[in-house]
DNA sequence: AGCGTAACGAAACCACAGGGCCGTTTAGCC
DNA sequence: GGCTAAACGGCCCTGTGGTTTCGTTACGCT
């Protein structure tokens, strides 16, 4: 077998198609939840020849799993406030905001749903997340330098904590998590850490 | 429309469909994930007429909350150890050993993937925690109670506050909750309640 | 500019999920 | 035990996802 097809032109019409498909299938997830996604219709919507979609993503686990790559390019930049809470507070913002965006909210969940059932898929998104909380993590290492939480804190668990009740509540009971949630999801995570619990 | 099929005549037969059905069903959500679920395949599988899982079920979702509602009947008794932390130590190992069994882990993850795709299933969902999260709010309870919490404690919101990292955890990353995994939840939990996070 | 081939796309094909029809079984009731 | 109809299940048909084939387009390279 040859390399995956995409790989070795993907200039010009190439990536005209793939982010024609991507786009549509973000659409197609946003409004129907990723269990309709059906490739024909994705390429049908997306002007796309048929036989094009099956070949390059084969399956749909296989598209979401690229739409997750697409996603994770585009990093958000993380904010400094000067304290800790401060800055979870913010992390939490962010994460509340990305949630309740009608657009962002429902790929997030499709996505998640799409990962319970491939393994290709899972490792795409759990590579994502580890980035996001990577990029988060210096904010509470910056907070344990300065004196306001314990030495030794796992500053990833600190940030996972910011966001499990954010994502769990909109998994859960599909609700989307407001503004005041994201205040009580951040004042918890950081008085958890400064209780000791993420030590060692 | 007369009433649903199944709901007159419920004993004998009728049962004996209906659980060979739904034990296949959870069988396939197990080893496959539910986009893999297709009720032709349930019924051969389950030897039953395709025509029944159809007319009975009608869709993949539908099935799911029949297996859901299914689920939330089985319930199991809260411990009570006398204390607001060890009450909540009790939950968090409750839910992570669910999480971990091999089956009903697995089951959850499917059935929270179905409820992101249709909303009688995320209903169903929804009922199926408000029951849950009830059932243990009174250790809470007692907690504030015995002044071990502040007065105004959102009882429900402390008890979710105990799942929510597990769940996050076993969703986005994919890696089963360990023993450690539900202490440092259940520690999480009481710290930011004690703090005062979930007053008012 | 010209070439080789990667990638696309139209069409034909096929397996099968989804669903209707109707005869058979049997649960619930007297 | 017998009756009624609720529910099951075999059979058949259809629409359509998913696949293969092969001709067309245009990307990347020199």
């Amino acid at each position: 077998m040859s390399a995956e097809p995409g790989t070795v032109r993907p200039g010009g019409r190439t990536a005209r198609v793939r982010a024609a498909v991507l786009r549509v299938a973000g659409d197609v997830l946003v409004e129907q939840g990723f269990d309709c996604l059906d490739l024909a219709d994705v390429a049908r919507r997306a002007e796309v020849g048929k036989t094009t979609v099956y070949r390059r993503w084969g399956s749909v686990t296989g598209l979401v799993a690229d739409l997750l790559a697409d996603m994770a390019e585009q990093s958000l930049p993380r904010e400094e406030t000067g304290s800790a809470l401060g800055d979870l507070r913010a992390n939490a913002a962010l994460v509340q905001r990305t949630l309740a965006d009608s657009r962002q909210g429902a790929l997030f969940r499709a996505v998640i749903a799409a990962a319970t059932c491939d393994e290709r898929t899972a490792q795409a998104l759990r590579r994502f997340y580890e980035v996001r909380v990577a990029e988060w993590a210096p904010c509470v290492e910056q907070g344990v330098a300065r004196g306001e939480l314990p030495t030794g804190t796992d500053a990833e668990a600190v940030v996972r904590a910011v966001s499990a009740p954010l994502y769990y509540q909109l998994l859960t009971t599909g609700v989307i998590p407001d503004a005041p949630a994201a205040e009580r999801a951040a004042r918890a995570a950081h008085a958890a850490a400064v209780a000791g619990v993420y030590v060692g």
